[in-house]
DNA sequence: CGACACATGTAACACGTTACATGATTTG
DNA sequence: CAAATCATGTAACGTGTTACATGTGTCG
């Protein structure tokens, strides 16, 4: 069970214990290290998490270092192992049917194509703020692999939600008869 | 509290009860019509949720009609209305910070630009596919406004990603010098 | 010493998913 | 009548978030 199911926290730390054996509170800061600080999570997760996987056999204590009996790490089992690299080989799975932008202008659209028309072009001009802004900061160049590899798929996504609104507001016009349907048939 | 929470289900059911008071199950069949079948909904966590909503504030139960008691209909309170609509008027405010396939990129290119490359690769052939896929499907021309506002996204935002990926692809070619970085220092 | 980073947790809650349990009503 | 649809729920679990509680080590 779970099979396509998209997660990140747990596949996350499995993907960081594959160099080699952390614990909890190293787990929590490479995770931010590693995403440039686009991500971050509570270290307690972090144990709940653990403890998780330890349940389903993804991973298991280290031997206790004796010197240091105050961090207890863990290492990957193999089925771990083969979890992060099937993780990181395939795509998530899904092709936005929940994205949290569509749905706004479906559920309007489905209610009041002329409202609709409103919410896409409210929404356009946040996207567009934002956009602005973001390039602005860019143009500082402040360098790093990874803060750059964040910074375009931000800018990336935005440009492609507006052009989407864009796509959008030109069916919307074109076809804006009555498509209303409150309801289903006015129940039995 | 909350404040910045991009959450569907509560904020989908509030939308759909802008029309006029109605009752689980036609929620969940109205959130599946109004999607065009992109989001579908388990009958039993609508009423969990509008136990939620109703708890917030958000809902009340509307005069029960003693011509037919069985159902048991809900409507807006003021509050929810508001919610409603603040919920349709404001973009999602993640800019994709956790943005499941720039995660896997990120992650992978923070221990081995190397390996990392391989990862695009990977993900790109299987978003390549997929959009393939959704172009064979398209062709059809099946209509329906809400079913192509969807369609839409999907290309869209798969031709993003895959956008995304030639980009990092080249970042990732220009600058694979040791950009390894393990851990952090070794730990004190 | 006192502040701060290191380190490990627990508790409470919100949200989402799947799977059931239980009936009433409609319709073939 | 039997099957499908309508309708309302509960249970269990996974995941994520915030907020604490509790210590140890280091360093100014």
């Amino acid at each position: 069970m779970r099979d396509d199911a998209d997660v990140s926290v747990p596949d996350g730390l499995l993907v960081l214990l594959r160099d080699e054996p952390k614990h909890g509170y190293q787990l929590a800061s490479d995770l931010v290290a590693r995403t440039a600080g686009r991500w971050t999570v509570n270290t307690g997760q972090v144990y709940t998490t653990l403890e998780r996987l330890g349940r389903d056999g993804f991973v298991t204590d280290d031997e206790p270092d004796p010197a240091d009996a105050r961090r207890r790490r863990v290492r990957l089992t193999d089925a771990g192992r083969e979890r992060a690299r099937a993780w990181l080989a395939h795509a998530p799975s899904d092709a936005s049917p929940r994205d949290e932008l569509v749905l706004r202008v479906l559920l309007s659209a489905a209610a009041s194509p002329v409202e609709a028309l409103g919410v896409v072009d409210g929404l356009r001009a946040e996207l567009l703020d934002r956009l602005r802004a973001l390039r602005r900061e860019q143009r500082q160049g402040d360098d790093d692999l990874l803060t750059r590899l964040a910074a375009d798929a931000g800018a990336v996504r935005l440009e492609s939600d507006i052009r989407w609104l864009d796509l959008s507001e030109e069916r919307l016009r074109r076809a804006p008869e009555t498509t209303t349907e409150p309801s289903e048939g006015e129940h039995p």
